[in-house]
DNA sequence: TTAAACGTTAAATATATTTTTAACAAACTT
DNA sequence: AAGTTTGTTAAAAATATATTTAACGTTTAA
């Protein structure tokens, strides 16, 4: 291999070193370790890696690279691969954003959801009880409503982050925002 | 006071409480300490506090209080309060959680797309001198190539990602997912 | 103009997370 | 059946983050 050839394989890696650490970089967001997050940059621009593979290219220990993968199959921005004749277990990067985009976000919008709404309606409950109670003074009523009638107003965004995760996952939400839009 | 309205005071503390420990637990999406969390949680069902407010009622350090409240004010979930007539600060949280919402994913999606979107550009530079340069071999081409068109079918996505952030930010979202939907 | 109140910054401490080394268990090979 | 290879779990070390205590500067009040 010359000089010249030389050269560009240099600027094919630069410009992939250059996307792996912008892509490393942003995913703090979705809550992985750096080991998990160079992890995925680097398979991004792999067909499919073993451990063996990973922990040689990015210089670090088998368990750290055997947590990291566990930790973005979970995240569903990496999957299985099935490779006929090897022992050794296959990992492929999802390249397809939109997919990580749904799994990541429609699960994490659930949860909250799920989290808040559920605490909401125990809380109105009791709110409610307050507020038949004989007993209680028209202060604590008032006060009693106040929060009933906050927590029901609230529900309005959980019901709509709902209706968000929903579109997203149905993919109706691409007839509003298109995917090729101009 | 007597023992019922005890009772039903009782019963609003414990409906607060539910809700507060609801947020707090899932306000570690948005990448705040647990102090901020906690913080803005009880916030909610106050009109407005002062840092010695604060570090009375959560039973922690001024200085927590303060780097909390500031981290909050970034994230757009507090705002500073004038409250004539006092010395100290007062603080109120943002009780609109689409504000909230808007606020902090638009401003992450902006820096995810922003730093991605710079990073392919300047390696689809470098991929294309590589393409262009006479000295590179056929097998070169084809690999720079393929990253060329792996990096801009992504752009899809990025371009994606900011439509969705302008339709927020602009309030056409809603036309598609209505606030109020049943 | 001195003293107190208020908020922030800096250094130190405490706590939690991430990563590694070492030990283990299962599956395969010979 | 003994020895490898592969991946995971457990304990330890390293690192990073969160929180507190102490010190500081500014503003206000006496």
């Amino acid at each position: 291999m010359n000089e010249s050839t030389e050269a560009s394989r240099a600027k094919i890696e630069d410009a992939k070193d250059k996307v792996i650490g912008a892509i490393a970089e942003t995913m703090d967001i979705y809550g992985v370790t750096p080991a998990a997050a160079n992890l995925y940059a680097t398979m991004y621009f792999k067909d499919q890696m073993t451990l063996d593979e990973m922990r040689t290219e990015l210089e670090m220990s088998k368990p750290s690279m055997s947590t990291s993968v566990r930790k973005l199959q979970e995240n569903e921005m990496v999957k299985k691969t099935f490779t006929r004749g090897s022992r050794k277990h296959t990992y492929a990067a999802e390249k397809n954003f939109f997919r990580s985009f749904m799994a990541f976000y429609c699960h994490m919008w659930e949860r909250e959801v799920k989290m808040n709404m559920e605490a909401i309606e125990e809380a109105q409950t009791d709110l409610i009880d307050a507020i038949k109670d004989s007993a209680s003074t028209p202060e604590i009523v008032a006060e009693a409503k106040k929060y009933y009638d906050q927590l029901e107003d609230s529900k309005t965004y959980y019901r709509w982050l709902d209706s968000l995760v929903g579109s997203i996952r149905s993919g109706e939400i691409f007839e509003f925002l298109p995917k090729d839009a101009k």
